[in-house]
DNA sequence: CACAGGGCCGTTA
DNA sequence: CTAACGGCCCTGT
């Protein structure tokens, strides 16, 4: 029989590019799902960082949609977590948005 | 199998 | 600027 994987490979890629958004840069859903080699997965990208244990080690906080928003309701808490961790590598928001030629991850 | 919905995106009005 | 659509991919009911 074929062995298949235990794990989600297409998961595991997208981690991967996560893992190496570089400190103070930010990239969005489509850019990463680009990066990992599967272009058009920006809805699952979601979908992964929505089900991500809270102890996960992954830099989700710099994932932010192509609107250069935090995409959780203004004021949630969620929100005002992703919104300091950003603060905290000093990444700021203007109007509720990153500056995202400033800011977005160049590769 | 059908359908709804999600941490989305780009285009059009 | 907001809103509506269609498209994309996957999971849950």
């Amino acid at each position: 029989m074929l062995d298949e994987p235990k794990y989600d490979v297409k998961q595991d890629q997208i981690r991967n590019v996560i893992i190496s958004i570089p400190v103070g840069k930010v990239a969005t859903y489509g850019q990463i799902a680009k990066l990992a080699g599967l272009a058009g997965y920006a809805r699952y990208v979601g979908y992964v960082l929505k089900n991500l244990p809270n102890e996960t080690g992954l830099p989700w906080h710099r994932v932010i949609n192509a609107q250069g928003r935090l995409s959780f309701k203004p004021g949630s808490e969620r929100y005002k977590v992703q919104y300091q961790k950003l603060l905290f590598e000093g990444i700021t928001l203007t109007n509720g948005r990153i500056n995202l030629k400033k800011h977005q991850w160049q590769y």
